[in-house]
DNA sequence: TTTTTAATATGAATAAAATTCATATTTTTA
DNA sequence: TAAAAATATGAATTTTATTCATATTAAAAA
């Protein structure tokens, strides 16, 4: 008196209906007739319902059966297909990358990857998670994204990080700022200046996790921009000076209203990585994304050397 | 490795989304997180498919999770709704009630009994089956109809006649008709008439299974049409003479335009029948069609007795 | 941190259920 | 009416699900 309908009745049902009886059906179905008899008599114990006529001899559905086989026709084809989303997951066809960024800048380059991505793998769940920048790497772990891009590797277990590639960050100015005619650039030199930063905190900042708190410098002042145009806007106004990495300035290299300097005399180099849950990496489109990440990166290395 | 996906396995990821965790699922479906754990288990290892993050304490659904919980929240209401379907069914509030009607004018009293049954019974299916009037009975015992209207009853295993009223069946001819004229109408006086019926078999009509046909008796000319009023109009116009049921005739008693005469000296008496199969009659709805039929039965009885 | 507590996982034993086999019964057809 | 086809049934068997006892793991508290 516990019995549930279930998925093997609806198959049940719709094979009696399409084969034409209860033996054939069992054909169909890889099974015996006395279990699909049994399997029937269970079911409308169950129901309390007669689901076939049994007094024509190939049985035919009753009115209550064919209220049966109309749910089996909705609902059989659902989970057919959810098996296949499944299939599709497990052989990584498809599956999620969400994403967190800690480096603000990396949005430039990430964006061309992502739509060369997105053209290869179109049944993967693409997402940037904006806002938890700072706990990108817990959340990476409790499995919120799958996806880190950050200059700062640390032994995590079950965390990997992939290598991208190395950059420099630069100082820029306009032409006509009074830092433009040094070498290059030291931390003493932000005393003075207005530095124009993307709007988050400092130990994600190069700048200042590199040169300006080790030094223990504060600049001038500091004001806040989203997108590195304006950022770039402001420098060339002379409203302030930032730091950028070099292929983010690639483009502004060749025009005389900019100043791109080192920082420090041997300059600041830093790497950046994707990190991920180790198990992650075997996934097919994951290790497409990095390769394709090393490709953008390499890109970007030669329209540098090329200035 | 031949697992399916169950109710069951839908059944819990709901429960674990909405209860917050395995153990409180478990106590929503009164069973154990042992049990729960083990199905979530087999579940993900049939579908290859991690289903749950377990990094996070109360375990939270994977975004296939989630899928699935989507599905769940698509197909457990279905199965719940024809639940209940078959609930109603069982309890007799629902049901199927598909009649064949073997005699043609029975249309007239039936349609406004089945009125009144429609309103009282909103959730069983009527309908009125044409074109097996001649394999009626037949067909009711392969349960293709539940109810047959029958002046014919006969002894058949697994099926019950219920008597539902006698009637007479009576010449009607124009008032001018010469025929008209007599005390009672015989055999013979149709051997010169054209006779005006319903367009079913012989068989089926009374004026000849119980008086042309044991009288070897042919009419001069048979004309046929679908519709009582239409038959009445012929006959008024004196395009031909008809037999009816006294019920049917009731309604022109009173217009000076008919005659109506009894079909013998003694008359024709005939009795009309609800056929079900035996087991039928437990639901409660077709007992309560037969009542009632025998209510409008009365009815009709008292409207011919004041005229 | 370390400890404590809550939540989940697991293996073996048990219980429940579905399927098979052999055969009986029923319906249809020749 | 017999033969053939289709379905039903009971008991044995196999498969599957659940429980119990306990281990493991993650989160919260100290």
């Amino acid at each position: 008196m516990k019995m549930h309908i279930e998925f093997r009745h609806l198959r049940t049902v719709r094979a009696v209906h399409e084969a034409g009886g209860v033996a054939r059906a069992a054909d169909l179905l890889n099974t015996t007739q006395s279990a699909l008899s049994h399997q029937i008599k269970g079911l409308e114990k169950q129901t309390g319902v007669e689901l076939f006529i049994r007094k024509s001899k190939p049985i035919r559905l009753s009115a209550a059966g064919q209220r049966l086989l109309k749910l089996a026709n909705k609902i059989l084809p659902e989970i057919d297909a959810i098996q296949s989303e499944f299939e599709d997951l497990r052989s990584g066809k498809s599956g999620r990358l969400h994403i967190a960024i800690e480096c603000h800048a990396c949005f430039e380059w990430l964006f061309p990857v992502l739509e060369k991505f997105r053209q290869k793998w179109p049944d993967v769940d693409i997402d940037i998670k904006p806002g938890l920048a700072f706990e990108a790497l817990p959340a990476l772990q409790k499995e919120n994204v799958d996806l880190v891009i950050s200059s700062d590797p640390e032994k995590l277990p079950g965390i990997t990080f992939t290598h991208l590639f190395d950059y420099k960050s630069v100082f820029v100015s306009s032409a006509k700022h009074p830092l433009s005619k040094k070498k290059w650039i030291e931390a003493s030199d932000f005393t003075k200046e207005t530095l124009i930063t993307y709007p988050v905190e400092r130990s994600r900042l190069d700048v200042f996790s590199q040169l300006l708190i080790p030094n223990k410098v504060e600049p001038a002042q500091i004001r806040k921009a989203d997108l590195t145009s304006i950022i770039l806007l402001l420098v060339a106004s002379d409203r302030g000076v930032t730091v950028l990495p070099d292929w983010v300035v690639a483009e502004i290299r060749t025009n005389s209203d900019y100043s791109i300097k080192p920082l420090s005399k041997k300059g600041v180099e830093r790497g950046l990585y994707a990190a991920t849950r180790t198990e992650c990496l075997e996934k097919p489109f994951m290790r497409n994304l990095i390769d394709l990440a090393g490709q953008e990166a390499g890109r970007l290395q030669k329209s540098l050397d090329s200035l």
